[in-house]
DNA sequence: CTTTGGCACTCGTGTGTCCGGAGTGCCAGG
DNA sequence: CCTGGCACTCCGGACACACGAGTGCCAAAG
């Protein structure tokens, strides 16, 4: 049904409309790329390519543009992975080199990545859920107030402010601390109820209460509502794209400003060898339904702490976008394991 | 030059113009407002204005807008102050008073305020240099590595993991910490390298090169690098006002990413009790140019803690956004300052 | 069976013209 | 100083038209 030639007509199709913007037409896709065989013999090729759904032409007089089914096929099957260049690997390097904190790196990272693929970049932190302590310190600030710092392996550091029921003394609050801290020290976030099951019938019966309700503070601060948090860069790209967005930048915008969507979109647990793309109405998302998106996890060599990607026009550059967003990625892992 | 009725006139003019977004003619503007003059007479006011710059037009047959002067002068004399309507105060109150820490208040605040006034929001958090300090903690880590935490009157919490040259134990970092906490126990941050500067004098001759080194670090990461931050939100608002710009929504989203234009906006001191605008042309950052930004500073009653404000197209409801600016202001400062 | 050139057809776009309407500026009279 | 009248400007929409790009189909050639 399809054979080769009609697919290299669909890819010459797609990169041709990627880079001008504009329906490409028969003759001069036959002229720019040495396919050796006349402009009516691809008008044959597009026709059939049209009826599989992969392109689709907006007026009768237009050239063909590639409909997201299309897109799909290329990224599957046609696109060569694209190297990384010289003077973005030297980019990447030099922008995430001098990174102080967790902080520090995530800003770096989601600015480096919009600046590379000029698109929207999305980086979320190091998920709590897949960390584990690397500290846990408790801090009498007053009485009855108590100051909770959570630092996990990925440097993250979280931080909660506590009122208690009744007060306590310095020397219960270190109990405490070393209860706490003997228990916790090196587990996982997601075993950390586990972790304390035991602990109120092994503490002192002096503080008991005290310790139940810090329990379920402390759980449910840190466990139950795992903060995930998400760092978003380059909107100003979208309105390099305008023309690909008819009127409407708005949802796309809109969409962007949710945590939540962010979370969705790059969210989900994928290993970091694996770069996915979500292209056009693919999109679970309502108002990212024009919009591709390329995600892909990063963390240590085994394992996964997040996920970072792009997200920008349908008509993007996927095998640059894929190799840019896999590299970053790779490199941002590295980092975040080495330190 | 200009007497009340051509005051009026202008009046009249921004008015409908900001509510129609289109140019007002002299017809149309002796009909709506009841002037008790005839067009004819209302374009003579009109090109005395226009002589004076504060109204000007699109084309010879266009109403009139008006500039960038004018927008001031009607900021400055020409608006009433207009009431916060029983709905916009209660969704003030029930917006924030959930929040859990300072975090949370900020991102609510950012949110609220830009829905309350359909434009981007910005808000600055606690201004470190103008906080003072409610604790200090130094937790020992490892044998080499401390967690300094930082915890403002403003409930702001900063924390640093550092690197130290010589090993420590237990001990000396408790001593370390009583003589930090005791020293800086209410300072005001910008008063930290002098309260510290006996210390190495007054500190047991053991940990003296240690307490050097650790507070140059504290010094700079608290003192001489002041993390400001900010929050932003609402930027899909821009969409909405779209055609206020040419067809530049590019570089005023480029400039609203840049922390530092951020800062630059919204953190030049002012007391909360004033509302600063700058319209247009006045503003110094490039690329916000055509927008206007409408500010105040927010903090406890005799006091500043940092500043929040609004960006949006020229053509804004000046009254509205001001009285929504400085009533979130009023109620965020009143919130951080109580707890 | 595939490829190719030819040809008629479609349709979007750009251009030119025209016209109506909104708005202005100016002037003479109240 | 205000007002009505009037000529003038100019934007924007409507219409017609030609051009060109591109397609679809067909019959002939490979």
């Amino acid at each position: 049904m399809l054979d080769d030639r009609k697919l290299e007509v669909l890819r010459a199709i797609v990169e041709d409309f990627v880079s001008t913007n504009e329906p490409v037409g028969s003759r001069a896709l036959a002229e720019r790329h040495s396919l050796g065989v006349s402009p009516a013999t691809v008008r044959n090729d597009m026709a059939a390519l049209e009826d599989e759904g992969y392109i689709t032409h907006p007026h009768t007089s237009a050239g063909r543009i590639p409909t997201d089914r299309g897109y799909r096929l290329f990224v599957d099957r046609l696109s060569s992975v694209k190297p990384l260049s010289g003077a973005e690997r030297r980019a990447i390097q030099s922008f995430l080199e001098g990174a102080v904190d967790l902080d520090d790196v995530i800003r770096r990272t989601v600015r480096l990545l919009s600046q590379l693929t000029h698109q929207v970049a999305v980086v979320q932190y190091p998920s709590l859920s897949r960390s584990s302590v690397r500290h846990l310190e408790i801090v009498h600030l007053a009485p009855t107030r108590l100051l909770l710092v959570l630092i996990t392996d990925t440097g993250r550091v979280e931080q909660r402010v506590l009122e208690l029921p009744a007060g306590l003394s310095d020397d219960e609050v270190g109990q405490l601390r070393q209860a706490f801290g003997q228990r916790l020290h090196g587990a996982k976030l997601v075993d950390v109820p586990g972790a304390l099951s035991d602990l109120p019938d092994a503490a002192p019966a002096g503080i008991r209460p005290v310790l139940t309700s810090l329990m379920a503070v402390v759980l449910e601060t840190l466990v139950e509502r795992p903060e995930e948090r998400v760092a978003l860069a380059g909107t100003a790209n979208l309105t390099r794209h305008a023309l690909d967005f008819p009127l409407t930048l708005r949802p796309v915008l809109e969409a962007l400003e949710e945590q939540v969507v962010l979370l969705k979109l790059i969210g989900e647990v994928h290993d970091p060898t694996t770069v996915h793309v979500k292209i056009g109405e693919e999109n679970s998302v309502e108002g990212l339904r024009s919009t591709s998106v390329v995600t892909v996890g990063y963390g240590p060599e085994a394992g996964v702490y997040a996920g970072l990607g792009v997200v920008g026009p349908t008509r993007m550059d996927y095998p640059g976008a894929m190799t840019q967003v896999r590299a970053v990625a790779r490199y941002v892992g590295e980092l975040l394991a080495g330190s």
